[in-house]
DNA sequence: TTATTTGTGTACCGACCGGTACATAAATTA
DNA sequence: TAATTTATGTACCGGTCGGTACACAAATAA
């Protein structure tokens, strides 16, 4: 007996989740209406409920694929690159590219999608787990200081917390700026800058 | 003869309008609704549109008046301040601050409300404003970097521009943080943080 | 007073919101 | 074939959206 009974799906799920994802992306929670998912994923309301149960429900899932396509890939690459240093700013700069690369929606769905915290229409589980993605990438730029400062990467009287802290909110900043309109040589500028504030030996 | 014909409005405009810009300040353009402003306001609609237009004519007068009350404000306490280097701190903690003050509805009306920009009902009157007052504050702080760097209170080496954009990254960097819900002691430690990128001499 | 001007409150407009009932289509198993 | 299971498409639900028509209230001018 097959594991697969009745009428089969018509679509590919992973693509309509990516559909789902580039609308959320750019109109966050309550900006993105369900009229928009459906002419995104060419699907209609009923299949797409069927699928991946309500619009909080949808988003949930479009935010932990974001994360695991861009976050977390960009995060490997924090841990990747030896010298400390070297491995902040390549991972600020990837950021930056991402953040206005023509091919995405534009900025960061997590930021973007942090503004829509405390509407009254705002799911309180979407709400966590935006707070839970901030706080997740600080705690990685944490974890990766504190490294480089075991390993003798980063000097001794740095607070390896604290410089996280800063470069998080730099990236805060880089997003907002990426969402209204600011190009990738103005945000690669701004992460060099961000970079002199890296302590001297 | 009298200047004021007719019924006279039973309501003070500005504290209606300071009322409008609270939700504004809290919920973004698209995340208001006119319902909400009624309620904040204690007006009905119609006097609504009679005293300030339609809801994107209410959201710019908002806008303005955060831009009066707020920002130019501590733009003045930028420029007040003899050294360059403690009026950038003085200013980023006054911000800081303001963020985080539990009178206020938390975050920044301008970095809030950017989060709209792109979205299919957001007005580009509204995108053009909020994208000025950015670009405002950025150009605020280069003028003041660039007087300190002729008042010989900043390095010959340094680029003020450049500085500029990265202190204006910290700012928006802490908006975001401050609209999910970080505290005020948070953000004062990122401030002293970001002034380790002050140039040395 | 009467006419005029302006503000207020109710009640409503068409459009869209998120979500679903229901009939039908397309696959399976028997 | 028939019975079962799942997916799809239409058409609709109550509610809310931004915005307004209209009757009435309250002031001034004459």
């Amino acid at each position: 007996m097959s594991l697969e009974r009745g009428r089969p799906r018509s679509f590919d799920e992973e693509a309509v989740l990516d559909a789902a994802l580039k609308v959320f992306w750019k109109h966050g929670f309550l900006g993105t209406s369900l009229s928009e998912l459906t002419k995104a994923t060419n699907l209609n309301k009923p299949s797409l409920y069927g699928a991946f149960g309500d619009k909080k429900s949808l988003y949930l899932k479009a935010l932990q694929r974001y994360l695991e396509l861009q976050a977390e890939r960009y995060g490997e690459a924090l841990n990747a690159e030896e010298n400390a240093r070297k491995a902040v700013e390549t991972y600020l700069i990837a950021i930056a590219r991402m953040l206005t690369n023509p091919m995405l929606p534009g900025g960061c769905f997590v930021i973007t999608g942090s503004a829509d915290i405390g509407c009254p229409l705002m799911p309180s589980e979407a709400e966590e787990a935006l707070k839970q993605a901030l706080s997740g990438t600080e705690t990685l730029l944490a974890e990766r200081l504190v490294k480089a400062q075991r390993q003798g990467d980063l000097s001794k009287q740095a607070d390896p917390e604290r410089l996280a802290k800063l470069f998080f909110t730099v990236i805060a900043g880089l997003a907002v700026q990426a969402k209204s309109g600011a190009q990738e040589d103005k945000l690669i500028d701004i992460v060099q800058a961000a970079m002199s504030a890296w302590p001297g030996k």
